[in-house]
DNA sequence: ACTATAAACGGACTTCGGTCCGGTTAGTTG
DNA sequence: CAACTAACCGGACCGAAGTCCGTTTATAGT
């Protein structure tokens, strides 16, 4: 059994609101340390290949100190991915329509696809090294929830008549990256197939009275 | 890069057509001890604390037999589960209708769903345990397939105006095991609630001109 | 400043998946 | 039946994730 460090609480950052944990002076020194080191090193090397110790010896760290920062490898992974995420989140939170709010729901839910896709592409390796191993740790990743909520949200707006939680469920599915990936490389379907199939998705989940 | 072994292939089997690998007899013997030690171990102490070397052991033959039998751990827990899985492709590829051929495609993949919801289910740790931890993998497993052909199958043969392969695609997703076991176990939703979101889903995909 | 203490540190250690390779054996051929 | 070889076997070995614990240090309170 593993109980959660004393204090440190190993980054659960990127829930919408968050408590700065407010590290001690040496340690957020460190873990800037090891994000600068994991980044060069995942730029180097590939996300895939990154080992732990190696990101802490490139840092001058022990390798204890990695692990009760970022608590296991796809924490620093996804601490790694925390700035990116947190442009898109503000993308589709806060950004220009139909995006962003001012656009109605529905064309929202259609953006949103493409601009997930376009996103997660763009660090494609990087999120597929960040997937967690384990099925059930994989649909609590904070960003996930973040995105799962959003979809929910603009369902309900849009009045669809479908069991929002579920549909979100399944829209979310349908971007899961590892299946994009496969799609995309092993499948070689274009980009656009898979584009299109998405707005039929989301045309489907809003027909209503069927 | 990992070559593949010089004849014994480590079990692909469950594709539908498959060529029997004619194992030694020492190594046929060696394989069904193997099985037999690990269902033993997966039934005492769950599937997820299974480990090679505790397998190895308890079947009295050295660890690396077990790797060149069955390639690595998911090779070897989906080995267990292909009786189970055999089972299941059986009912949906020949047993009696709705679930078999017989009744309208619309009607087998309503019946689909529920039946796949409820196979999994009495297998869950078996099912949680045998997930790929790579995501590219997870998508080439034989069963996997094997299930996505007969989704596009039946769509095609609904007359559905989607994309069949994304639409299977989709639908697949929706009984992704992990998703499945957060849905009943983490959120606590009822199967039967699970099962609804099915039925809406095959109806959404099988609505036409949107 | 001084002290107390919670937090952080490092690196040895454990565990487990997966590989390697020298020795063994089943099955085939003459 | 002998010899040959392809497949098989075992277990030492390796790399990497994650744990443990004795030591050090930042900071808050006096």
């Amino acid at each position: 059994m593993t109980s959660p460090p004393p204090h440190g609480r190993t980054e659960l950052s990127l829930t919408p609101v968050e408590a700065p944990p407010q590290l001690r002076a040496d340690a957020a020194r460190n873990r800037a340390r090891l994000l600068e080191a994991a980044a060069r090193l995942a730029a180097e090397q590939g996300a895939a290949n990154l080992t732990m110790e190696a990101v802490a010896c490139a840092a001058q760290v022990g390798k204890g100190t990695v692990f009760r920062r970022f608590g296991d490898r796809p924490g620093l992974l996804l601490a790694l991915l925390d700035h990116q995420e947190q442009r898109f989140q503000e993308a589709f939170m806060s950004g220009p329509a139909p995006l962003g709010p001012g656009a109605p729901a529905g064309e929202r839910l259609h953006a949103f696809g493409p601009a997930a896709l376009r996103h997660e592409d763009a660090h494609r390796d990087l999120y597929l090294a960040a997937v967690q191993p384990d099925p059930a740790r994989r649909h609590t990743v904070p960003a996930r929830l973040v995105r799962h909520t959003h979809l929910a949200v603009l369902l309900r707006e849009a009045g669809t008549d479908a069991d929002v939680e579920l549909a979100a469920q399944t829209l979310l599915g349908y971007l899961d990256t590892g299946l994009v990936h496969h799609l995309l490389t092993v499948r070689g379907l274009p980009l656009a197939r898979v584009e299109a199939g998405w707005h039929d998705l989301v045309s489907r989940m809003l027909v209503r009275g069927h």
